[in-house]
DNA sequence: CCTACCGATCGGTAGG
DNA sequence: CCTACCGATCGGTAGG
């Protein structure tokens, strides 16, 4: 690997682990197993390596996204695109630290960044819960919109927090361990609260 | 007030805004209008301010808990207390704001104060859910102690973030503001996940 | 990619 | 609660 890509890996884990500010160039540049100068030759500015390390992020949301939106369409299945979505952050759940991190850290920025590239998809989702709504499908209830975001806000924020968690989740015989635990219940929990007719109530 | 408790009040927005390692003893004395070695007098650091915030916000929760357990139990409405819970972090969004922050930046400090606090009564409501579970009142497939960390996870990181989402969840003529949006579809999805028997489904 | 170095700010102390 | 001050670390630059 180039040292280019080696340092925005350093400086992604370290960002999601300590923050921004709480993590120094020089921080980065050992964990790299360079000099501090030889870092900022690579990236002009500390702010610029963190816009880097967001884009990079935000490039694989984009490469991911539109598969999933497809899913969700062809099989109106609204399910199988939670699932896919819980599975990306759980994946690496540094994504999902990263991208808590920069809610909290920088509103306005994020807010320009959701406005673009999830916004679309967000109201593309809300408008097909619309259909299956008239359809019978989906709940009468549900505010489509409202609800994206409270289980999107569940699987990132939950991901994110979840290996704190395991004093009050631990791992359990049956039900497997924490980060299984949070999965199932996760998914359980959006489908069951989104669909008319649902297995297993009893 | 006293100079020490708008100190506290100081540090405790421009934590829950900037994050610790964001926010200088330099911004939080000119917020209060004293010289930084006159705040250094009240707290003997900048670490002994962080613990007593935190120590004000589980004052709070600590007077507050007790009630909404109460609740709970008496009327088997699980629901009560997760509105309450909802609520008691809505109110000040800052408090949501402070919790996410500490969780992701100590999570070994986070560990003991969640087993020492949370724990306890998370175990309670576990139980119970799963008397519930019995009585046919509450859904064969609910994990207990996993809901709860969901439902908890979606309202605290939800309202933590709520104003920053306001563009992707716009206020609405028929639904409300974003914030209102926010409180009643989380309601709504922990309510209609949780009991065997829910209204408004069509 | 390195050595050498910069001004600014950090948390904190001495002394009144 | 203040003025004056400290060493350490911050992000960043010059020059090779």
């Amino acid at each position: 690997m180039d040292v280019r890509s080696e340092i925005l890996t350093q400086a992604t884990r370290l960002f999601a682990e300590q923050g921004y500010d709480g993590t120094s160039v020089q921080q980065i540049a050992d964990a790299v197993g360079i000099r501090k100068p030889s870092l900022l030759y690579h990236f002009r500015s500390k702010d610029e390596l963190r816009e880097n390390v967001l884009a990079e992020m935000l490039a694989h949301w984009n490469a991911v996204l539109p598969g999933l939106l497809l899913k969700a369409s062809t099989e109106e299945r609204f399910d199988a695109t939670m699932e896919a979505l819980t599975e990306f952050f759980i994946e690496d759940p540094d994504r999902a630290r990263l991208f808590l991190r920069e809610t909290l850290d920088r509103p306005s920025h994020m807010q320009a960044m959701l406005g673009e590239f999830v916004k679309p998809w967000i109201q593309l989702l809300g408008a097909q819960l619309e259909r299956a709504k008239e359809q019978g499908l989906v709940r009468a209830d549900v505010d489509p919109q409202a609800y994206a975001v409270e289980v999107i806000t569940m699987a990132v924020a939950g991901t994110a927090v979840i290996d704190t968690l395991q004093v009050i989740l631990p791992a359990h015989p049956a039900r497997g361990g924490t980060r299984k635990r949070h999965a199932r219940e996760l998914i359980r929990v959006a489908r069951s609260s989104l669909y008319t007719d649902d297995e297993g109530k009893r």
